[in-house]
DNA sequence: CACGAAAATGAGAATGAGTCTCAGAATCAT
DNA sequence: ATGATTCTGAGACTCATTCTCATTTTCGTG
């Protein structure tokens, strides 16, 4: 059997889990998540409506967030303050492995990166501190690979 | 010689950074350092505004906005985004302590929190990935003591 | 297949934090 | 006291995001 794309992978997960919850389908919303699919970028709002329009089915504003709140409350993608009220969307992996991101002042670009030591030390932070929590952001603000002097 | 509240030290602090930096004074400036210096927790740029009008002494935006990101950039006020597009501010010590956030999505509290651990992943970070960054944003998203269930 | 309740959609108005402009006021070295 | 420079603030503006609501689409059921 032919292994299948991780863009592949990723649709049919979130189609399994929106059926589940109950969804119908509609046009808008599959617009969105296709695009997300296929984009391993991090994408904002206003990219997906821009790139949307360009590939020739405009698709209403309303309806791009709410599918990309949708997404985010199912764990489907993950939204990352980038700073200046700008979220990006990116889809996450069903395996549910985690990274952070690098916003770089220089460029704007977001760099993902992984690393288990910080990990581990988000991880156990709860029982260190007795609080309790859902998510965490970690982003890191400064110069990415191309952009070092 | 008695000790002096750390509101005073950094106010002190403030306006010997500012006056090094060959800046004038002025009045709005003055009240947002003092309300800064007042507040022990993170205020955003619109409870400032309130807070001033409250107190008798409307302040511009620009002024207050002003004021802010010259704190900031002189490393004088940390700016935490708390998402939403929204920015707080907190003034932070001059031994330059540094600590993080959790962000209650129940009540909306901020709650500062401090960990020896996460810190040292963080400031291991640029080494270990190859990347150089200026700022870190840690913001946690939970429930904090009181709404603990 | 047709019906209709519930869900999805989208155009555009509204919101709200933050930024910008520019004319007038305040500061301070001389 | 002077005047170059800095500070201030009213309000217009930007722009991502949210809201509204009338219309369209979906899909289980008769």
């Amino acid at each position: 059997m032919a292994s299948r794309s991780a863009a592949v992978v990723w649709t049919d997960h979130v189609n399994e889990v929106l059926g589940q919850a109950g969804l119908r389908h509609g046009g808008a919303r599959q617009r969105v998540i296709d695009l997300l699919a296929d984009e391993a970028c991090a994408l904002s709002a206003v990219e997906i409506e821009d790139a949307l329009r360009v590939h020739g089915t405009p698709t209403g504003r309303a309806s791009i967030y709410r599918t990309l709140e949708l997404l985010v409350d199912h764990g489907l993608v993950e939204r990352i303050m980038v700073g200046q009220g700008l979220a990006r969307f990116e889809r996450t992996h069903p395996e549910g492995d985690h990274h952070h991101h690098l916003v770089c002042e220089y460029c704007g670009r977001l760099v993902a990166f992984d690393d288990p030591e910080l990990e581990h030390a988000i991880d156990s932070l709860p029982e260190r501190l007795g609080v309790r929590f859902e998510h965490h952001d970690v982003v890191l603000r400064g110069a990415c690979y191309d952009c070092e002097e």
